[in-house]
DNA sequence: CTTGTCATGTTATTCCATATCATGTATGCC
DNA sequence: GGCATACATGATATGGAATAACATGACAAG
């Protein structure tokens, strides 16, 4: 088997934010701005990490490490766990890519090169993922935070339900 | 080795929320709620369900799975994965415990009975957890969802920074 | 050319999670 | 009481996520 189980939607064709667009574009557009932003930045955004990054922008939703790893490997690179792990580190590090926390699978960033603390929306029948900008820091939790002296350093905000399409469907 | 590697935190007595309290009485009281509650609406607190929920109460910390299946195996229980979960599932699944996604792991709900999505704080230097009663659905997340029709039917907020105790030590 | 740094690759292991099947035990009905 | 049913437990096996440890390759600076 080749790991594909978890991640495979009902229907495979990727749905988009829960929203139709110009996909070959917009995967363009983003993979531009990476090597832009990475040149500015003095990062590398070298074969594997770039690859990925493609990958993820095609798909526009969720894959796991392994399912990743396939394509890799399909891709004719390195094929073990940490090839993945290494480049999706290096994607999350620098905003390029969000880590699902329910899912244990990354998403490419909506927002490229934003200043944000993603917000998301996983629909729990096609695991379509939308991301919102959110601003947690500020509502309950901040305040809890304050009162308690805690200093929050990254916040998870994921949101389980169902996606409009899905919604109709039914 | 038995699995306890993970979770252990510099300082193994557990910090609380995030300040002390009387632990016995604390673990008795949430206890007794579980089986009060339990017993209300037809549940079934067997011995091992009771047994994760006493370990989790006493702990007062995330536990990873097989942390939990250790203390399970030297309490005289099976010792198998699926031990392990089953109980867990019933727990979280009737509001007495929670998973932290972002650990993989397991706290004890410190509000019991409260109805609540909950949003936690985790210290990423000693493992603590604290649970702060949220509203999830009303800030940015929720109008998001609603501009786009997403129904929200579960929320994960998870705040990842220094807990005080911790900044106080630096 | 040597050295240092960073990226990649490979092996092996640990941890998280679930499917499956067998066995036991409580409960309600006859 | 005896039995059927549902549910809880136990054990086996497997799959998927993540990292530790170590070796190699590319490349720039000195």
């Amino acid at each position: 088997m080749t790991s594909e189980t978890h991640p495979i939607p009902v229907d495979a064709t990727a749905p988009v934010g829960f929203h139709k667009h110009d996909h070959d574009t917009c995967v363009q557009t983003a993979l531009g701005a990476a090597e832009a932003q990475c040149k500015q930045d003095g990062l590398r955004l070298t074969p594997v990490r770039r690859k990925v990054l493609e990958m993820l922008l095609q798909e526009h939703r969720a894959l796991g490490a392994y399912a990743i790893l396939d394509r890799l490997r399909d891709a004719g690179f390195g094929s073990q766990p940490p090839v993945a792990y290494r480049a999706l580190d290096f994607l999350v590090q620098n905003g390029f890519v969000h880590k699902i926390e329910r899912l244990n699978a990354f998403v490419a960033c909506s927002h490229p090169g934003a200043e944000h603390s993603p917000a998301f929306m996983i629909c729990r029948k096609c695991d379509a993922v939308a991301e919102a900008k959110s601003a947690p820091a500020k509502g309950i939790l901040g305040a809890a935070a304050r009162a308690v002296g805690f200093e929050i350093e990254r916040t998870v905000v994921e949101a389980e339900g169902i996606c409009p399409d899905c919604t109709e469907k039914a």
